[in-house]
DNA sequence: CTCGTTGACAGGCACGTTTCTGCATGATCA
DNA sequence: TGATCATGCAGAAACGTGCCTGTCAACGAG
């Protein structure tokens, strides 16, 4: 009758089937896809005879039907907060950059794939791709999306330590309390009287743990703290609250600014106001460019080695989805670096007799 | 009989089915696919009391079936050239994330998410993932992987004019030519006598139109080229090369610089040698990042505009997945915009006695 | 000679959708 | 009044794998 024979439709359009692949070899499915995935229990001359014949037609498995089959999609989301409509703002472009892509090598070694997967996408774009986790990048408090990945019995792992009660599968982060510490004392060592800050206005963690930790350092040594506070994602507004802070009557001798481009806008705001950096002014930012061992002069950066929180982040991951994590840690702190460049470090006091600058010129 | 009666084994580890929400709300499988994707001719009451229901039972359709039944998964490549093992070189970060992040937008906001490849994948990886189509960054030429996509009829958008015979479905790049002849141009009304090029030693078409335009300009207005090449993706290298054009004997009086960190590079080197910019050197750099804004003095970069071009690239892909391209243009071109700083602006002409720098003190 | 055993394969079900086809029911119309 | 047609839904065939369950031959042991 019309029962569907070994013929089908004739290989169906120009891709190979398993089936065709069986037909070819005169073998049956169930050997083939044993061949191919070193299954089973077959001699040799069989396994090879059935890859060659695969080979010969240009037979690639579908991805679909085994992902249907197996539950596995070999597809990791890379999820993304997002400040507007557009994925990662513009001052973690570095930091992203650098993390996505160690991240992207990590998961490759291991024969998973990234998702690019912005954290407020529509809810069927996420529902239309099969993922075995989720790495979430920053989720604020009460994650909506993660909440729902967990929900599904999805495991993720979140670079930055989650807030309030976020139930993460594992999580990945520096200790940005000891970082800030750290480099204040680097400041206070090089002389610096008065450590400003240059800190966000959102609410994220990485800022909110970075300003607690300054305002911290401020009250043990006894200082008054003074910072300037401006919307991180505005890739203008750094310009304007690094001249706020130095043209504040409590001018500091040192500020340290939280985010990636903090360096040459500080630094821009410096000679407005006629100030030498190192010697009038010490300055770190926290960043992963490498501009800044270019500039004039050259400029202390903390590094939050996001290549190997991108690594450390998969790893965990795909152990999750693996299930080879039961006994493993569920959260890893990747220390911070401190490249120590020209601006934080004042020169040997003979500076007394450098050439007066120019005041202000403009 | 054994048969598979409706509860099956009820619900299946905690994932709800189309099964289970035709059960729940009492109609067919049919009726619920209808009633979810909107097909079909159903009353409304039906329509809303089946998706009640599947709300309620937070049912989520499967991917992996939908892809196997449909051919079509959403999911877009995003194959980037690798050197060494990393996934894009180190100098291309700031365009390559403008790139994919408007890309990310661009196929989002049409129901399709990104797929990070690497070109040099195992290929398991590769097979292992249902695409529907692929962007590819710079493809060398007679790329494999390339071909192969192709060889599955697979739709493949370049972001850069694909060299040789590659059979791409279409590309999108920028007038490269142009964009230097008009960026030369501005560097002799701006005054400049000799003008240097530092470029790559790698064979891609950006930075061979980008040489070749140099080399047809200088013959037009006749220059002797003066120009050194250094290996791109080394982020010292271009340090050492930029170093290297500023000694030259015939000591160019205007540098473009191809990659994202000349600017700051050649900045350097002119501190060096005691040359002021732009007094005793015009400089303007291939970038897109805003830090060249910042710097001292703020350095003219010529903008590929990444952003529209990760748009355009995933705009014609979709077209071609879509089936929607036919009467289209295959290729489009973006214009490329120059930002013009102070480093290629001689003030009023009266540096025509500029004293004369030293040489080379180290 | 029979029986368990092992190697080498084939049959066929299940994964969870989409969609084509088909079957009722009532309304419309010649 | 029977034929035509739109409506509202159900059945079941794919989609291409992976894998569980058989079958059949050969073979050594009791």
């Amino acid at each position: 009758m019309s029962r569907t024979d070994t013929s089908r439709r004739g290989s169906r359009q120009g891709r190979a089937g398993i089936r065709d692949v069986a037909a070819a070899a005169g073998v049956s499915i169930t050997t083939v896809s044993d061949a191919l995935n070193g299954k089973g229990r077959l001699p040799d001359a069989t396994r090879r005879h059935v890859r060659e014949v695969a080979e010969r037609l240009g037979y690639r498995p579908s991805a679909a039907a085994r992902t249907l089959r197996t539950g596995k999609s070999g597809l990791i989301g890379l999820t993304v907060t997002t400040y507007g409509d557009e994925p990662f703002t513009f001052t973690e472009f570095a930091y992203f950059a650098e993390m996505a892509r160690a991240a992207t090598s990590a998961a490759l070694a291991r024969g998973y794939a990234l998702v690019i997967l912005p954290a407020t996408s529509r809810h069927d774009v996420w529902s239309n791709v099969a993922l075995d986790g989720t790495v979430v990048i920053d989720p604020s408090d009460h994650d909506p999306v993660v909440t729902e990945l967990v929900r599904q019995g999805l495991p993720v792992v979140s670079d930055g330590r989650p807030a309030g009660t976020l139930p993460v599968t594992a999580w990945v982060d520096n200790d940005h309390e000891a970082a800030v510490l750290d480099l204040l004392d680097h400041l206070a060592d090089a002389g610096a009287r008065r450590i400003g800050l240059l800190t966000g206005t959102t609410t994220d963690t990485y800022t909110r743990l970075s300003t607690t930790a300054y305002l911290r350092w401020c009250e043990r040594v006894g200082q008054d703290p003074v910072y300037e506070s401006y919307p991180a994602h505005d890739p203008c507004a750094g310009a304007v609250a690094a001249d706020r802070l130095l043209a504040r009557p409590d001018r500091p001798d040192a500020v340290y600014g939280l985010f990636d481009p903090n360096g040459t806008d500080l630094l821009a705001a410096a000679r407005r106001y006629g100030l030498r950096v190192p010697e009038d002014l010490l300055l770190v930012c926290c960043s992963e460019s490498t501009v800044y061992a270019a500039t004039e002069p050259p400029i202390t950066t903390l590094s939050l080695k996001p290549r190997r929180i991108g690594t450390a982040v998969v790893q965990l991951l795909i152990d999750a989805i693996e299930g080879i994590d039961e006994g493993r840690p569920v959260e890893q702190v990747i220390p911070t670096e401190l490249i120590i460049r020209t601006s934080s470090q004042r020169r040997s006091p003979r500076t007394t007799v450098s050439a007066p600058r120019s005041p202000a010129p403009d």
